[in-house]
RNA sequence: GGGGAUAUAGCUCAAUUGGGAGAGCGUCGGCUUUGCAAGCCGAAGGUUACCGGUUCGAUCCCGGUUAUCUCCA
């Protein structure tokens, strides 16, 4: 059976069971820091399971696609040593929330496998919770699990809890028995043993229990059963083959790394090197569809390190120039059906992998140059060993592959210090760790405002209010900003690009400066310091937004929106939001476009949106569910949820985007629209910083005056400046080339004149001479001269510049030869005569000090001094 | 969030306890060649990322900012 009908059947089974069928969630998390990815099917339910949320119906399916890529069983590196772990995986999952229970779980589950997906029942096993009696009764009741083969196993097993305190319950697993010659040597081998002869495939965890901060289990009003089955093992068994990477939803990547290695898989050496590749190509292709791109941190430097570990395998296959772009189609020609968001996404997802392995490929290069200077210096000094500092700073600091060193070095008969390199890592961690400890934003303990709740406002176009506190920082020992929090606010949080208001607090006995405002959870923190009195818990306070502030971000955040839709308009439907940061001063939009804009395109983008500002369009936000935005063509960004209320901004006959940001009523208040800058980020992606409104007017008046200011000094209209420019740089030019003659002649002249005027002592001419001069450079150019005029000279110009003395000496270079007299000697000796000192070439040295009154003496010292050297 | 690294001509990179900002490629001009590839000669091109400090003097040392790279969390 296919993968496809497998998925199919399981979500038709479920939903002739009255359950409603959800779209797979985002793997990107939306409102939960604590996940970098979406690790289970429940993820998209976590509200409604902990009570926060009403389910809208109580039983559902979905297929999700996963991400894991820490925790206990998948640590990334392990990914393609065995057959069965990935970092991208489907979860099936059927979910009743407070409806139905163990029973009817139970029986579907097995039915669901034995009869619908035709697995023996002499295959499967089953475990339950130590105390579930219930569960176990249930599988001998209804089921033809056959007799004695529902074992019973402890918490470890089989009872799950969403942390230390929250839902929690025993869980049900059905196990696969893959046969005798899967068994390991143990003698008590047998369900849950590590040796992977049964395989888990089906979680049903009956959440029953709540349990409090003292640990206290108490019992949950509406009970949930939360499911899940992995698609990728359950098609394996189906498909009869031993490995996952052997089933359609590997098999046709396989194929292809085959066919671009000109290897093949089966026979191979490199086996586990075609999965991490396939593995990795499907992580990476779903992530980035879902708007993750690779970076430097969080999740994005997750998915640098995949697609790293793909591209260095395909090393090991021989791939050098990027390849796994190409494989990131064929995932998309496998999943896109199911998944429309991939194929949707499918040009952008190859750009960005091609572009990252590109990248890759630089930090190689670059590091093994770095490695051949490192191993070089070691094998100079006839060492054996490369020290683990080295081989750290080469991980560390440029990225360079620990694996790599360690197989360079063996090519050149060198071993590498692991356990010095082991102990760098181990203080490198240690400092990380310790720096979380005095993390400094501030975190209000969950206790203390557990239920409580800030309603934002910020719609409600109010920029003052009389509200009410709830908490606030008193505690002022800790080294943490004060914040305040109240029960409701006028001020916008940061989120989605669009920075926090400013403004502030008043009670009776202080004042407080806001001075940014960020979202904990469910209440508003108002970050900034109290400027007056102290502060104290108090009722009916004012909150005040700086409202002429705000008013500037509304323009630019509607303009924004403006922008994104006059840039689809304009260079095609492939363009979409990849960043954006809409701030009083400026408005900052990244998108994904494979080139630079050419003056017109910028041109056209610009008049389109003003147009749009002139029209005068007005502006509405209405809540309504995803599914309605999504058919009234709303641009969606990433993260929406099926079922989620959301927040539509609908530019009147132009442009529907679901955002959640502060707009103006109409467009005409944006008053003007202008583009700073075009500039490219990253490889197929661009950025757009502009203007608005008076920032805007600002910008205008600005280049006016310039202008004005320009035909002011030149004596010419605005409309012939640059030809007046033009002729004024040619002039220019030739005037200098002039000045730098006459300067030649004269330099030439004055050096004539001082090597005729000099003091000769021994032979040596000695020329000591203090000149007027503008810059330092003088001094050297007429140096210069006297040096290429004259011989057996020794010569020191002195000036004085911003009341400090400049020396400048030369040494003709016969003089150098012949007595070894040194310029750089000259100018230290010298120059201590007046408080500082010098250095330089042999032939040229400056130098200078501070002692103006000195400066006579110290050139009529110099014979003195040169005579010295000559001895 | 923390550590390390980088930022010099349009591009790739040099510049020896701190002492006169350079090379190659590219661009432009001229010459050579039937044409192309190229060759020869010459020229333009720099706020050494930004701000401050130390110094007679900073591309170089110190502090800060920004951007990028990289590792850890």
């Amino acid at each position: 059976m296919k993968s496809d009908q497998i998925r199919e059947k399981f979500l038709q089974y479920f939903k002739d069971r009255d359950h409603k069928i959800y779209p797979s969630s985002s793997l990107i998390p939306r409102d939960d820091p604590t996940l970098l990815f979406t690790n289970a099917g429940m993820n998209q339910f976590k509200d409604i399971i902990l009570g926060k949320k009403v389910a809208e119906h109580k039983r559902v399916a979905s297929s999700q696609k996963c991400i894991r890529v820490s925790g206990k069983h998948n640590d990334l590196e392990e990914v393609g040593k065995d057959t069965s772990h990935h970092t991208f995986f489907e979860m099936l999952g059927n979910w009743s929330f407070g409806d139905y229970f163990k029973k009817e779980a139970i029986i579907w589950g097995w039915e669901f496998l034995t009869e619908v997906c035709g697995l023996p029942k002499e295959k499967l096993w089953v475990t339950v919770f130590r105390e579930d009696d219930v569960a176990e009764r249930l599988w001998y009741e209804h089921t033809d699990v056959i007799k004695g083969r529902v074992l019973r196993f402890g918490e470890k097993d089989n009872f799950w809890e969403m942390g230390e305190v929250g839902p929690c319950g025993p869980c049900s697993e059905i196990h696969y028995d893959k046969g005798e010659k899967y068994k390991c040597d143990r003698p008590d081998c047998g369900v849950n043993c590590s040796c992977g002869r049964y395989l888990e495939i089906w979680n049903l965890v009956f959440m029953q229990f709540y349990r409090d901060e003292k640990g206290n289990l108490s019992d949950l009003p509406a009970k949930v059963v939360d499911t899940g089955l992995g698609l990728d093992r359950l098609t394996a068994i189906m498909q009869h083959v031993d490995s996952n990477y052997d089933t359609d939803l590997f098999a046709p990547i396989i194929k292809q790394i085959e066919k671009v290695s000109s290897l093949s898989y089966k026979t191979s050496e490199h086996q586990s090197s075609f999965r991490v590749i396939a593995d990795h190509v499907r992580a990476l292709s779903f992530a980035i569809a879902d708007g993750a791109i690779p970076s430097n941190e969080g999740q994005g430097y997750v998915l640098r390190r995949i697609l790293r570990r793909a591209a260095r395998h395909g090393r090991l296959l021989g791939l050098h120039k990027p390849f796994i772009y190409q494989l990131s189609s064929v995932v998309v020609d496998m999943f896109g059906k199911v998944y429309p968001e991939l194929a949707a996404k499918s040009e952008h997802v190859a750009l960005v992998i091609k572009s990252e392995e590109e990248r890759f490929g630089e930090t190689l290069d670059l590091g093994l140059e770095l490695f051949e200077e490192v191993a070089e210096k070691v094998l100079k000094k006839g060492g054996k060993i490369i020290p683990g500092e080295d081989v750290f700073k080469l991980y560390d600091t440029f990225g360079f592959p620990l694996d790599l060193t360690q197989v360079l070095a063996e090519e050149k008969g060198l071993k590498i210090d692991i356990d010095g390199f082991n102990k760098e890592m181990e203080r490198q961690q240690e400092r990380s760790r310790s720096s979380v400890s005095s993390f400094f934003e501030p975190t209000i303990k969950a206790a203390e405002l557990a239920g409580r709740k800030t309603d934002a406002l910020h719609h409600e176009g109010v920029s003052e209010m009389i509200v009410n506190m709830i908490s606030a920082s008193f505690d002022t020992s800790k080294p943490i900003p004060d914040y305040i929090v109240l029960d409701k606010t006028p001020f916008y949080a940061e989120a989605g690009g669009q920075v926090s208001d400013i403004g502030k607090i008043v009670g009776n006995n202080f004042e407080f400066e806001v001075q940014n405002v960020k979202k904990q959870g469910d209440v508003i923190l108002h970050i900034g310091k109290t400027t007056k009195g102290k502060l104290t818990l108090e009722q009916n306070v004012k909150a005040i937004v700086d409202i002429d502030r705000r008013r500037s971000i509304m323009r630019n955040h509607t303009a924004t929106h403006l922008l994104h839709k006059a840039l689809r308009d304009t260079l095609g439907e492939h363009v979409h939001q990849a960043g954006s940061m809409v701030a009083p001063e400026r408005l900052r939009f990244d998108f994904n476009h494979f080139k630079a804009m050419d003056e017109a395109e910028v041109e056209k983008v610009e008049h389109l949106v003003n147009q749009r500002v002139w029209e005068n369009r007005s502006v509405r936000s209405v809540q309504i569910t995803f599914e309605e935005a999504k058919k009234m063509g709303a641009m969606a960004l990433f993260g929406e949820k099926y079922g989620d209320v959301v927040r539509m901004v609908d530019v009147e006959g132009y442009s529907r985007e679901l955002c959640g940001g502060t707009h103006v009523d109409a467009t005409g208040e944006i008053g003007l629209f202008k583009i700073l800058s075009e500039t490219g980020i990253a490889a197929g992606m661009r950025r757009i910083e502009a203007v608005t409104g008076e920032y805007a007017y600002r910008l205008v008046n600005k280049q006016k005056e310039l202008l004005e200011n320009l035909s002011f000094l030149l004596k010419t209209p605005e409309e012939s400046l640059p030809e007046r420019v033009d002729t004024l740089i040619k002039a220019n030019k030739q005037l200098e080339k002039k000045a730098k003659e006459a300067q030649k002649i004269s330099d030439k002249d004055k050096a004539e004149d001082l090597i005729e005027s000099c003091v000769d002592l021994d032979g040596i001419k000695i020329i000591a001479h203090q000149m007027e001069m503008e810059s330092r450079d003088d001094l050297l150019k007429l140096a210069d001269t006297i040096r290429e005029k004259s011989k057996s000279t020794v010569g020191v110009l002195a000036g004085i510049l911003d009341e400090k003395i400049v020396f400048v000496a030369v040494v003709t270079d016969d003089l150098i030869k012949s007595k070894g007299i040194k310029a750089g000697d000259i100018i230290k000796e010298i120059s201590q005569l007046v408080g500082g000192t010098g250095g330089g070439k042999p032939h040229l040295a400056q130098g200078g000090g501070k002692d103006i009154g000195k400066l006579k003496e110290a050139l009529d010292s110099l014979p003195g001094i040169v005579k010295k050297m000559i001895k």
